[in-house]
DNA sequence: CCAAAATATGATACACTTTAGCAAAACGAT
DNA sequence: ATCGTTTTGCTAAAGTGTATCATATTTTGG
């Protein structure tokens, strides 16, 4: 046990993952990956922001290398990427468990502010339309845009 | 009765809606919106694609007024953003009848086609979420990501 | 443990989408 | 028709992400 959670990946997870396609187990894909497992409060992280957060510390990792990494632990699995049309691409940990609900995110036009609602309930819609188009459906994203409380008094 | 279909804008509409708000009714904004009502078939249209189908007429609009047209209908409601993660902000035409229900994109992770869905079922999570929340919910986007049937045959 | 082969990194230049700034033109109300 | 305001078009520039390539590192096989 290295102390994160089962629910998200470790840095263990990480190397058995690397390995069984090809890839190398390099110190700047453990300090990415380990940016995310710490600041389970700070998730929807762009490169940039990780790239901050790594030189706020004592890393070097260029900036190329961190856009490579987070695209790679996506296509691994590990992360999840994000778009919130803020023109970026963001990430956040995956669950291990794959039959785990999603969460989906609620996005005020406003003041930008992202909540998420740990509710998924689509799983019967999704059997519903991979059955009828024929698709293999491998992930599902739900956003919905509207007003927080503290923004909807001052619409017209 | 100008032709288009009862379920999308005219450019009647386009006419009400700026003026209630205070912009002004301008032949750029006429054309680009007509490209959407023309071309029922090419949705999912980037500011680069309204560039270029007005260019390949006898158009000379440029490309930041096409930008901020797009912005524009956006915020009138006329049009919806929509992003398929592949760099750029692509718009449909939104229905007239805010009651009628959204339709939802399959995106093929490998040939990258997208195919629309047509059933919501979304409603009642939505009234779900805005109940616990606080949020007041004026839309919601949903995307499923996977292998179309062409494609999911190639996938180790 | 060492050496060779393959992969990864870092720095920079580059591509691409989108925005900002400003002078000139167009809209619409009087 | 005139005036005030909005809009356009051009261009420069910001910002995100990718390509290139020499150098460095990891893994594998001896």
């Amino acid at each position: 046990m290295t102390g994160a959670s089962a629910n998200t990946f470790s840095i263990d997870d990480l190397k058995s993952r690397l390995s069984t396609k090809g890839y190398k187990l390099t110190p700047q894909r453990k300090e990415i990956l380990r940016v995310f497992i710490d600041n389970p409060e700070r998730h929807h992280l762009s490169a940039e922001d990780v790239h901050q957060l790594l030189h706020s510390g004592e890393s070097k990792i260029g900036l190329a290398t961190v856009y490579r990494s987070l695209e790679l632990l996506g296509s691994l699995g590990i992360l999840l990427p994000i778009e919130f049309g803020d023109g970026c691409t963001r990430y956040e940990l995956n669950t291990v468990d794959p039959t785990k609900h999603r969460h989906h995110h609620l996005i005020c036009l406003k003041c930008k502010k992202v909540i998420e609602f740990d509710e998924d309930r689509l799983d019967e819609l999704e059997a519903d339309i991979a059955l009828r188009s024929g698709f293999w459906i491998t992930n599902h994203e739900v956003k919905f845009f509207g007003y927080c409380k503290d923004c909807q008094n001052f619409n017209a």
